[in-house]
DNA sequence: ATCCATACTTGACTCGTTCAAGAGACGTGC
DNA sequence: GCACGTCTCTTGAACGAGTCAAGTATGGAT
């Protein structure tokens, strides 16, 4: 896996390093992870990376196309390796959670906006707002009817 | 105007007050303004408001429904009057313009995804990325051909 | 007119992220 | 295999949007 990692690094004209690896294998191993899980899950590898080099090594593989930084209203940054499929997220509005759900259009933008006010658009983004499961057996779990959404800001 | 905004707290249970109505007339004058432009326009007619103020009208005036907050990645919060509509977004990725875009679907959440993990999904989100008509002509002048687009980080 | 709950003021503080300067490591060319 | 130049990492400070907390003021019900 990290020779893997280590091929993507070197065909994308990017230095392989430590960091870098680590900060892949972490992502890989925790999809949407926040920057300080990251930094959490590289440093078991590395135990002493400063957190710089770890925005340092998010944001240039970002850059490279390798990452895709996802940041959805109210969260921190979160990083994912899915890169290129155009793929969308459903988030929890209680615990943050996200989770990937798959475009069903194809290609991007997936969507085209019946007004573009002259912008020039490559990509639509979307953003599915919920509850997650978990989160759903915990405030509705007395009744057997249909939970009732609690959205508390909208 | 600010008898409509009156009218509008009054009915949603909210108190009149100075503050909350130069907020809801900043955001009507400035659509997509963040907490700065509204703190700064709010500052026109009530020179002495506190930051505090403002970010306590805002968030009051979110949670009543009065305001929508929206938050595209990489940017701070912004805010708007038209609410209950599901309209969705443009956003400019050189220079962070943000303009409507009606919904074609109409009815929230106007789109459904494939597979929902379990989530109980209330709204869909739609953010379009692109470049906007004067970042447009000011990136790529110099062509009558199709402009070549930059994704910086994708 | 009085009173209480709610809203505002003031000022400090948190946290994610960025900036800057110098030390270290990757990888190219010899 | 070795040296060099550039990119990357370390260290430590700083920034800015947003939040917290305690006390004062004000809206609106009685």
């Amino acid at each position: 896996m990290t020779g893997q990692h280590d091929t993507v690094l070197r065909s994308s004209g990017l230095r392989v390093t430590k960091p870098r690896l680590a900060v892949l294998d972490a992502v890989h191993a925790h999809p949407h992870a926040d920057t300080a899980a990251v930094l959490a899950g590289v440093r078991l590898a590395l135990p002493n990376v400063s957190h710089q080099a770890v925005y340092d090594c998010l944001s240039a593989l970002t850059e490279a196309g390798l990452l895709r930084r996802i940041q959805p209203a109210g969260s921190v940054a979160r990083y994912e390796l899915r890169v290129g499929d155009n793929h969308h997220h459903v988030v929890c509005r209680t615990c943050g959670e996200v989770a990937d759900v798959d475009c069903s259009v194809g290609a991007a933008p997936c969507l085209t906006p019946t007004t573009d006010h002259g912008f020039v658009i490559d990509e639509a983004e979307v953003v599915y707002w919920g509850t997650c499961p978990t989160c759903s057996s915990r405030t509705a779990p007395l009744t057997q009817t249909a939970p009732i959404m609690k959205k508390e800001s909208r």
